[in-house]
RNA sequence: GCCGACAUAGCUCAAUCGGCAGAGCAGCCGCCUUGUAAGCGGCAGGUUAUGGGUUCGAUUCCCAUUGUCGGCUCCA
């Protein structure tokens, strides 16, 4: 009943205008004044509300340790139960700027107020905002609110200081890094326990662990940092994955390609990448006096096989689909587990068409990419559409028809989406995917991408009806991005519980005692005939221990065999669920599996 | 790259104040022949990430490097 009342009142409020928000707000005024008791020379930057809690960054004279979280944290607990109010009050600039005059952060604030291109979080805004003060306690920190009126609205008991963490002033790496220190908040107890829940939840679903548990794969400090070696159980899961990729592609007209993971300079000079990615790209290796780069992308490779023939407008659209592996340079703090490595490889395809087949064009690798999608179990996409920036290469028209084309088939399609205005790439108007993984979590997939540059670069055409050259339209696009990250996504999605028809091993067999191991081989044999991925456990181990290691190995089917088994030609099914539904003819059982993996279920 | 933390057996983790580096699991050997989440016993396993330094003596203290983790910036 008490869930029904919150989200009833929940789903129309927006979280700005919320109590929680006010609460997460005023519990991080209530961190600052902590941590200014406990240092009175240190500097206030700001401290706003976020998804599930709240921070404060500060300048201060040492790094914090855990234990000062403790007494922060302990100290906020005696400024809340002292039921101190907030106040607002609004002042002049000059009244703000002789306040702040010790706080160089604030004084910075107060004049981007001041000029009126700046709101109070540093974000450009066309209304001059008034300048406000709350105070509570003894504490008064430059601040456009609102806050709950008294420190009593908090529950003491349902907050907690999470972690400390660096971060840059105004985000910015030129300028000074600060300590943030993040904390969560909520209404009541059970909520706050309920958030340290799910935390707990996401933690057990880490690919980086599963990987390793699950022997999926491996990132090794001799190798290289940001490069990944996939295990046998992983390299399954990945084959799986590709040819299921690859049959779709054949099914839906496309063609394969394959390109070399270099190419000489010149190459890179005229698709443009040395001149705007060379940062993302290894520096150059020398054959014979020539410089040649690891490739970054595979289009170059891609537009010079669409070159290497005249083509004629009757031969489009052509589709060219390639798993290519490219290598970026991505700096040492940014790497993550499968999700951001240096070397991985996207499944890539590049449509080359005429203006007048482009609707169609989207439509089709739109409706192709949520197939895919679903396919792996994202039922829930969204989506979102990025249009021309200030500055951008190529024809306004062919921008508006792009553009237009993409909002069009998004509304066709029926998927929610939102649209940020100027957040395309400088090369072209794109849309990207999200999907929402087991927990909730959104992950970016697909992207389908316009590029009204490297046809132009490479000039690209084909002749068309009236025997003219013309310039076709190129999309660029990935379904599930990269490899890697995307197994990484799996794992997480699945907590490595995989659906049958991608679980590296479907199957155990585990016979009782070592008089069914001739049986358990046979069964064997004959579900591989079937097509099944299947073991038999021959270990000299109980069953009750077979049993453990298959479930935690999160193998779908267990198949345990006995004297019964044996006698009747049956094998009794246990699933990794823990339902045990007992003894079937081995017929039975392969034609079960056979319905769950075409179901993809 | 930046801020902070961390790196001990294949894995997960101990080791007090600077004084002989330990456990569970996994592995190997043996016994048990088992009915739905770990049977019992034994053996083996280490340049304490790497390289320097301080010290009679360093897993422990200091410096550098590599890597990992949490963030920032960036991003498939």
């Amino acid at each position: 009943m008490f869930i029904l009342e919150v989200s009833m009142a929940n789903v129309k409020e927006k979280y700005e205008d919320s109590l929680l928000y006010r609460i997460r707000h005023s519990a991080a005024h209530i961190m600052a004044q902590a941590v200014l008791e406990k240092f009175p020379e240190g500097k206030v930057a700001i401290g706003p509300p976020i998804e599930d809690g709240f921070y404060y960054d500060f300048d201060l004279p040492r790094a914090l340790t855990p234990e000062d979280l403790e007494s922060i944290e302990k100290r906020m607990r005696g400024i809340i139960q002292s039921g101190v109010n907030f106040e607002k009050k609004v002042i002049s600039a000059d009244e703000a700027k002789k306040l702040f005059h010790d706080q160089p952060f604030k004084l910075e604030l107060i004049a981007g107020l001041e000029s009126g291109e700046l709101d109070d979080d540093g974000n450009p805004t066309d209304v001059k905002p008034e300048i406000s003060i709350y105070t509570q306690g003894g504490f008064t920190d430059l601040c456009r609110g609102p806050h709950v009126e008294n420190s009593r609205q908090i529950n003491p008991t349902a907050i907690k200081l999470m972690n400390v963490a660096g971060a840059y002033w105004r985000g910015d790496e030129k300028r000074p890094m600060l300590q943030r220190i993040y904390g969560t908040a909520w209404s009541k107890p059970d909520e706050l326990k309920d958030y340290l829940w799910r935390l707990e939840e996401a933690k057990k679903r880490d690919h980086r662990k599963i990987g390793q548990e699950l022997d999926l794969f491996s990132i090794n400090e001799e190798v290289g940092a940001g490069l990944v070696l996939w295990h046998p159980k992983g390299a399954r899961i990945r084959k799986l994955i590709e040819d299921f990729w690859s049959q779709e592609h054949i099914n839906n007209d496309y063609d394969f390609v394959y390109t070399p993971h270099i190419g000489k300079a010149q190459l890179w000079e005229t698709s443009g990448h040395l001149g705007f990615y060379k940062d993302n790209m290894y520096s150059p290796v020398d054959i014979e006096g020539q410089q040649y780069f690891l490739k970054p992308m595979n289009c170059p490779f891609h537009l010079h096989i669409y070159k290497n023939s005249l083509r004629s407008y009757r031969d489009l659209p052509i589709r060219y689909a390639e798993e290519g592996t490219v290598y970026r340079y991505e700096r040492s703090g940014v790497l993550h587990g499968l999700m951001r490595v240096r070397g991985f490889t996207q499944d890539d395809a590049h449509h080359f068409c005429r203006p007048d087949q482009m609707p169609a064009e989207i439509d089709f690798v739109l409706s192709f990419s949520l197939h895919i999608l679903r396919s792996f179990g994202f039922s829930e996409i969204h989506a979102y559409l990025s249009t021309r920036p200030e500055k951008s290469v190529g024809d306004p028209a062919m921008w508006e028809d792009a553009e237009t084309a993409l909002q069009e088939s998004l509304d066709r399609s029926g998927l929610d989406y939102d649209v940020d205005r100027g957040g395309g790439a400088f090369y072209g108007p794109k849309i990207d995917l999200k999907v929402k993984d087991a927990i909730g979590r959104e992950w970016q997939l697909s992207t389908i991408q316009f590029d009204f540059n490297e046809p132009e670069r490479f000039d690209l055409t084909y002749i068309g009806e009236d025997g003219q050259p013309h310039r076709p339209y190129m999309i660029h696009r990935a379904l599930l991005g990269s490899l890697e990250r995307f197994f990484g996504v799996l794992i997480e999605h699945y907590a490595g519980a995989f659906p049958v028809w991608l679980a590296p091993v479907q199957a155990a067999m585990i016979p009782i005692a070592d008089r069914h191991l001739d049986y358990a081989r046979q069964v064997a044999q004959e579900l591989k005939k079937a097509g099944l991925r299947v073991i038999v456990d021959d270990r000299p181990e109980r069953m009750n221990a077979k049993i453990r290691d298959a479930q935690n190995q999160k193998i779908p089917y267990m198949l345990v065999i006995g004297d019964k088994e044996q006698e009747s030609g049956q094998v009794a099914l246990r699933l990794r669920n823990g339902e045990n539904p007992g003894p079937i003819p081995v017929a039975d059982f392969i034609a079960r599996a056979h319905a769950e993996i075409a179901a993809k279920s």
